[in-house]
DNA sequence: TTATATAGTTAAGCACGCTTAAATAAAAAG
DNA sequence: CTTTTTATTTAAGCGTGCTTAACTATATAA
């Protein structure tokens, strides 16, 4: 029991450390490049998440389907992505980052993690180890209770 | 320098899977709340570093001291904040959460790391503790690397 | 004291994201 | 082969955050 609170508080301390650090580089970047905050998102999701629709954008950010088209039509005319016919489904397209968007994600988030590879600096090799093994166990963890949310 | 890269990919596998959870949980309380993503992060940031003055959010925030006003002044009439004068320089406005600031930004805070909790439910114990020693280590490296960052 | 700099407010106007409503086109159901 | 549902787009209009410009009040420097 004691121990869970703890484990919840030392976590807690490290997320509201690192959203501090983290946010300051997003928003940062995101303003020197033009982009707003939702357009950056959308090219963030369609990274990590491949190819979609723009039902799937509008359901992902819970705005209207409306919303969703003007938006990716900015992001299509600023170049950073492609927007296809679906073949299996005429009525709907497929939106694909272009060259240029995934430079921009990699440029982005190169510039949003910089300050990490800094702590590495005053980590021992131990330290970096130990780190290392309690971060792929978290991260882990993560998948696991994604997998486990899925079922129920 | 194996050690070094490795590491770094490991912070930043992280970094990406809480980033994506930990973002849903706040733009959904935000919304919730009704404020805007900007009004939000003048009240988390008077929570975190106390009372202060419309030029200090205009400077954080890195906005004209007209944006800084009319933002707080929103706040204000939502009975977020209090805007008093500073007693030591009577141009000057002292910027404090009220209570029901402090109540939402509790909340907020909560909202936003609930899920983590139940990370715990599906790691050991003693990986529980695995991670709890590494993220202090973490919080603290920051905290080393911030006041190196503030000598040079 | 007078001049200048600083802290904050107010108003006008622009860009953006969002919504609703209306329209088009293709798929699915009957 | 209709009828209905689904995927997307377009247009009109609203609220917000932001900027510039003009203004008030206080502090600081000459």
């Amino acid at each position: 029991m004691i121990k869970h609170t703890q484990f919840s508080k030392t976590l807690r301390a490290w997320m509201d450390t690192f959203m501090h650090r983290s946010m300051r580089g997003w928003s940062h970047f995101a303003k020197s490049t033009g982009l707003s905050m939702p357009q950056f998102s959308i090219l963030m999701q369609l990274h990590h998440k491949g190819p979609c629709g723009i039902s799937e954008i509008s359901e992902r950010f819970d705005v209207t389907a409306a919303a969703a088209s003007q938006l990716v039509d900015k992001l299509v005319q600023a170049g950073y992505l492609e927007r296809a016919e679906d073949p299996a489904d005429r009525r709907a397209k497929l939106l694909t980052l272009s060259a240029a968007g995934e430079v921009l994600i990699s440029q982005g988030t190169e510039e949003r993690y910089r300050w990490m590879d800094d702590l590495a600096l005053v980590l021992s090799v131990e330290e970096r180890e130990k780190v290392s093994e309690a971060l792929t166990l978290l991260t882990h963890a993560v998948e696991k209770m994604e997998a486990q949310n899925r079922k129920s």
